[in-house]
DNA sequence: CTAGGATCCTGTCAGC
DNA sequence: TGCTGACAGGATCCTA
């Protein structure tokens, strides 16, 4: 589920949080969720940087390990301590659990007496240990392709063109292809773009290419902007739906409303696999 | 090489 | 009420 502006707002939330704090205990409650080197080498570690690379975050340790977290689907990353509670990620009601909850797979101590607790109802996301060589080696961070701001529209445009029979969602959220867009900012982008998700690259002109592009950049840079607020305010809502969505939304999951700019009924379909939303009007 | 589908997991919700 | 299948803000593995 987070995409790459909810884990920019958890890098930020972190930084602020718990950098420079020191880990006294570090517990695993679901062996699956820890990869990599021996987790009792965060022990009296420090972290010391933040990072984060597409949907993926970073946490340097002073010992010079890196802990990798991705959260796939439905991963949280929650901060307890100094009477304040960050918590960004899935937006789902364990925000406002108690904590560890029955979702919390890892959980960390600092010696503040402050907890981070890594939860993930699905289990798909982990937390990778590595030193600096399997950090280089890493074979997800290693084929990660450039953010959209890192990326010109005659790099995308040339991407596009090696998967001419793709629709043009699967493309947007390939991570080879272009880091950190998952499938709000897919439909999103698409819409922004005037294009259906579902139409092949083939079809895609260079007007349109450039459109995506820099709808992508303008959507995800908008989420990373409020991202601090809206989160806050989903935590202080007490377990109903926050509006981190409905700030921004177009189509995504508004399936049934009426589009923004045309009045017409968005709809929802299937596309590459996965649900999406679009105005059948403004992208016919 | 690309493209598409199954798979990893748990939980919720719509429809019998 | 209870069951069943579909689906979920992701990425990888396997097959054609």
């Amino acid at each position: 589920m987070p995409e790459l502006p909810e884990v920019e707002t958890i890098k930020r939330g972190l930084e602020r949080l718990i950098l420079r704090k020191k880990i006294t205990r570090v517990e695993i409650l679901n062996e699956k969720s820890w990869r990599g080197l021996d987790a009792r080498r965060v022990l009296g570690q420090e972290i010391v940087e933040f990072d984060r690379r597409g949907k993926a975050l970073l946490m340097k340790l002073n010992n010079n390990l890196w802990m990798m977290a991705h959260l796939r689907m439905t991963g949280q990353m929650i901060v307890v301590g100094a009477g304040e509670k960050f918590a960004a990620g899935h937006p789902d009601g364990n925000f406002t659990a108690e904590m560890p909850s029955r979702h919390t797979r890892i959980w960390f101590e600092f010696d503040d007496g402050s907890h981070l607790y890594f939860n993930d109802l699905r289990k798909f996301g982990f937390i990778k240990l590595m030193d600096e060589l399997g950090l280089q080696e890493d074979e997800f961070l290693m084929n990660l392709a450039p953010e959209p701001w890192a990326m010109s529209e005659d790099d995308f445009w040339a991407r596009l063109q090696r998967h001419l029979n793709s629709p043009i969602k699967a493309v947007l959220l390939d991570q080879h292809i272009i880091a950190g867009v998952g499938n709000i900012y897919a439909d999103e982008a698409c819409f922004l773009a005037r294009v259906f998700p579902g139409v092949k690259v083939r079809e895609i002109s260079r007007e349109t290419a450039d459109k995506l592009l820099q709808g992508l950049r303008e959507v995800m840079q908008a989420s990373i902007d409020s991202g601090g607020s809206t989160m806050k305010d989903y935590v202080r809502a007490d377990g109903t739906k926050g509006s981190y969505l409905e700030k921004f939304a177009q189509v995504f999951r508004r399936d049934g409303d009426s589009c923004k700019v045309c009045g017409a009924k968005i709809l929802k379909t299937r596309v590459a696999g996965r649900g999406t939303h679009y105005c059948p009007e403004c992208q016919a």
